[in-house]
DNA sequence: TGCATATCTGAAAACGGTTACAAACTAGAC
DNA sequence: GTCTAGTTTGTAACCGTTTTCAGATATGCA
């Protein structure tokens, strides 16, 4: 155990380089270029590190280089699989690189989002993935200001100037109305998700609308129902277009939590699934294919949107060329739950 | 505009100090301790902070002050309503209380865990929150070197030198088979979740087999099946456990998600619930009593689980004292899934 | 008014790393 | 053996805060 110097350091990058008998910078080229240094000093170094189990202090790594190998993301709520699994999946895509991953959440509020992001933005994150294009007007100043990168998912917007990477809602929504359109149906309800603050919530039911005028069908506004994401909303929606004289025969719904309350009550109602009612769900959850009925639905790749999302920033960060706007195919899934009306509705 | 000195500076608290005319020290004391300094003084740094648009930067501050008014979390995964819940429940009450969370996942690898942790400790966490009491034995090591402070969650061990927050599994499933067994069961099947490296499980498991022991019923091993926390895999136990000659008539399982397989099984096998088995569940999620038929289970307080994690951490660092062993109340749900074995399996 | 005491404020040294720059080597060519 | 170019290493300034300490200013009281 020799002395150093006058004054010994304990803990920190100087006492391991005190330990190797080499200066500070050295010990961090090993730590984060290796190739920069000479194999014997690497092997002292590493001996010295793990001899002292020397933890490098993140904070002053950030401080001094100003890069944290952070992303921060801001959903609305964690609590809810579709999210869930996102983040999960970007995680684990950071973890794989060696980024790591602040997460908040915001409860649909734009002004809480936005302190999210300065409150992101102050913990020197690299930069941001947001959930839609709907953010506070004071949102993109600040990003502007502080000139941190950025990415909306969940949404595909070529025509706007901000980078997206997701499913175009509006062309799926009109695919699960064409399909039960394509069974026969000629009333069909919808309930969705509430628009406020949420275009992914929009874009589905403007594609429900446009495929119902296409085909040159009425939309009731009796027959449009928007719910929040539980299944007892749902539920009580359900109970609602059930019970109207005029009940519609098909319903599509804003995503799958909501086509399952729809689901269950109609079952619980007496009405079964899908000789009475045709329900079409958006997401493709797991629950979708074990349900019984099981779900027809939009299958839509969460994981991998929310992957390409890290990806989409990861690049830029390291200075690659990246895709602005990059779409994500979802497909119809075609399970138990819907059916041609029943002649006598019809 | 004022020029201010020789050198001007455009970002940081020097940009505050210099436009309010003040010292760097004073505007750091208006921004934590605002009573420290003079009303006339505040609003003039704060005009200042607001004209600037100025975001402290948390790297710097934390590495200043040596406390992030962070914690970090370490679940197996976010993917799983339970911790989901736990999670969002957690960073609400941080976020009241100024804390911000860092959430890291180990897929139940115990390698994982001791990696994400000593990338936490890196990243400057004040605590941390962990689940169970299941870890590696260099995790103790570490978490004793660097002084962290932590909790162990979702369990109840009193016995334990180790802060712990969460029920007392054994108990609940205790409790759980008890119900069955009053019901007039004699045949019982258990459908845990894997037991290795999960603490939770096999208290719980325990639970199920003093119950059955109690009362002087035989568990068969062939009626004890361990399946991963997925749909299809308790599916697939269930079809094995309705397969045997002869079949228990009542299932007890580790937790909802194990519940939800079996019974969707069982319908879908043909077997009717509860007339034909007995299903019952824990943990109590949402799904539960939407299910048809409804499941009986455990219900087990999550969210408030979680926040009291979040609690001890935060009273702790305060320098509070604090309860160490924390126990949680479980209760049980009566549902529709449970009845009296039929009489002729009796 | 003078003095002791309490309250505010500022100067400057940390905090623990990174990195520009310079110095010291090393190897190859003449 | 000298010179050049390339590589490896070290020195020290800097990143943006907090905080100690001391100085300045206000307050209370005799």
């Amino acid at each position: 155990m020799g002395l150093t110097d006058a004054k010994s350091v304990k803990h920190g990058i100087r006492a391991v380089a005190a330990r190797a008998g080499v200066s500070t910078a050295s010990v961090s080229r090993a730590l984060n270029n290796p190739d920069a240094v000479s194999p014997s000093l690497r092997v002292r170094i590493e001996q010295a590190i793990d001899a002292l189990g020397y933890i490098p202090h993140a904070p002053a790594r950030i401080l001094s280089s100003r890069r944290s190998r952070t992303l921060g993301a801001i959903v609305p709520t964690i609590d809810n699989t579709m999210f869930a699994r996102g983040i999960a999946s970007l995680q684990h895509y950071l973890s794989s690189v060696g980024y790591m991953l602040f997460l908040t959440t915001s409860g649909y509020d734009l002004d809480v989002e936005l302190q999210q992001a300065r409150n992101l933005i102050s913990r020197g994150v690299d930069g941001l993935v947001l959930r839609g294009d709907c953010h506070h007007e004071g949102l993109r100043k600040l990003l502007a200001d502080n000139a941190v990168p950025f990415i909306n998912v969940g949404i595909y917007q070529p025509d706007r100037p901000y980078p997206c990477v997701g499913t175009d809602n509006e062309a799926g929504a009109h695919r699960a109305a064409a399909h039960v359109i394509e069974l026969g149906h000629r009333r069909i309800g919808i309930v969705s998700a509430l628009q406020r603050n949420n275009d992914r919530a929009s874009a589905r039911v403007a594609g429900f609308r446009r495929a119902l005028t296409e085909s040159g069908l009425e939309l009731r506004s009796q027959w449009h129902v928007e719910v929040p994401y539980t299944l007892d909303d749902a539920r009580e929606a359900a109970r609602y277009l059930l019970g109207l004289k005029d009940r519609p025969t098909a319903v599509v719904c804003g995503n799958d939590v909501i086509a399952y309350g729809v689901l269950l009550e109609a079952e619980r109602s007496g009405f079964s699934v899908p000789r009475d009612l045709s329900v079409v769900g958006f997401d493709d959850l797991d629950w979708s294919r074990h349900l019984r009925p099981s779900l027809t639905t939009i299958y839509v790749p969460t994981g991998e949107t929310w992957q390409r999302a890290g990806e989409y920033l990861v690049r830029s960060l390291a200075g690659e060329q990246t895709i602005m706007h990059r779409e994500i195919d979802f497909s119809l899934v075609v399970r138990e739950s819907t059916a041609p009306p029943p002649k006598s509705l019809k």
